[in-house]
DNA sequence: GGTTAATAGTTAGTTAAGCTAACTAATATA
DNA sequence: TATATTAGTTAGCTTAACTAACTATTAACC
């Protein structure tokens, strides 16, 4: 939580520069590393409610960012990143490497990738006591 | 990121069977172990400007949670816990401390202190890029 | 010692990002 | 075929942050 905080404020300056909020960041990341997604994929993903994403995924439309791609249930609304959109990840990507290289300084690769397991195990557990109940 | 929003979610639930948000209960647990603090001193704390903590105080203060005490500078406002903030927070401690069991279950008491250490190291550098600057 | 700086805290108004409840349209199932 | 489920939207609310501009008090400078 303590930690939470400057980051998250740090990444939006970096974002800002970029015209990004961070709830829209990560949706570009998810959709560079996943060809196509769905709302319902993206909200599960981010563990928020369809509402929050419908608004999200609404204004990255709006920058030309995304483009709905025809699925195979006329409900379903798939998306992916449009050429405008790739173009702007690999941007930021570059910005967001060089802060997150910036903050892990000092930091050995074994103890980050130690502490990157644990906050998953934690992440797996919190999710799992959602589900049963 | 991803770990911040269930763990926050789960806190959250925890939380509201006390009435309590989590803004608030950072406030009690930051009392509960320095006796009094100054507004000030606890939005640097909290790395939140002061009127988000003036607005958080408020809140504790209408709850008979927390109390003004004299300062030695008529500026200050400092404040501590009431006795019935006391009896709060040792109450929401119990449940708080058994969630976070839950959570951790399975990880090693080595594993989580390096875990802790990492993320204390990445927030120092947070912390000192933003003094820097 | 009096004027200027800085500091503690407040007020007013805005914003991002989440939520719930209630809905439509399309598909799956009993 | 009627009912239930799923994908997504709309409307309205809430938490927790922000900035800008303010008052009151103390510290510092000449």
């Amino acid at each position: 939580m303590l930690l939470y905080r400057p980051f998250e404020h740090h990444l939006n300056i970096e974002l800002g520069k970029h015209g990004l909020y961070r709830a829209e960041w990560t949706i570009l990341y998810y959709l560079a590393n996943n060809e196509s997604a769905t709302l319902v994929e993206l909200a599960q993903y981010q563990r928020v409610e369809k509402p929050t994403m419908t608004r999200i995924i609404r204004s990255l439309e709006e920058s030309g960012f995304i483009e709905h791609i025809p699925g195979k249930d006329r409900r379903e609304k798939p998306m992916k990143l449009t050429a405008l959109g790739q173009k702007v990840y690999t941007e930021v990507r570059v910005t967001v490497d060089r802060f997150e290289q910036d903050i892990l300084e000092g930091i050995s690769e074994e103890q980050q990738l130690e502490a990157i397991e644990v906050m998953n195990a934690i992440r797996n557990q919190l999710i799992s006591k959602e589900s049963s109940k």
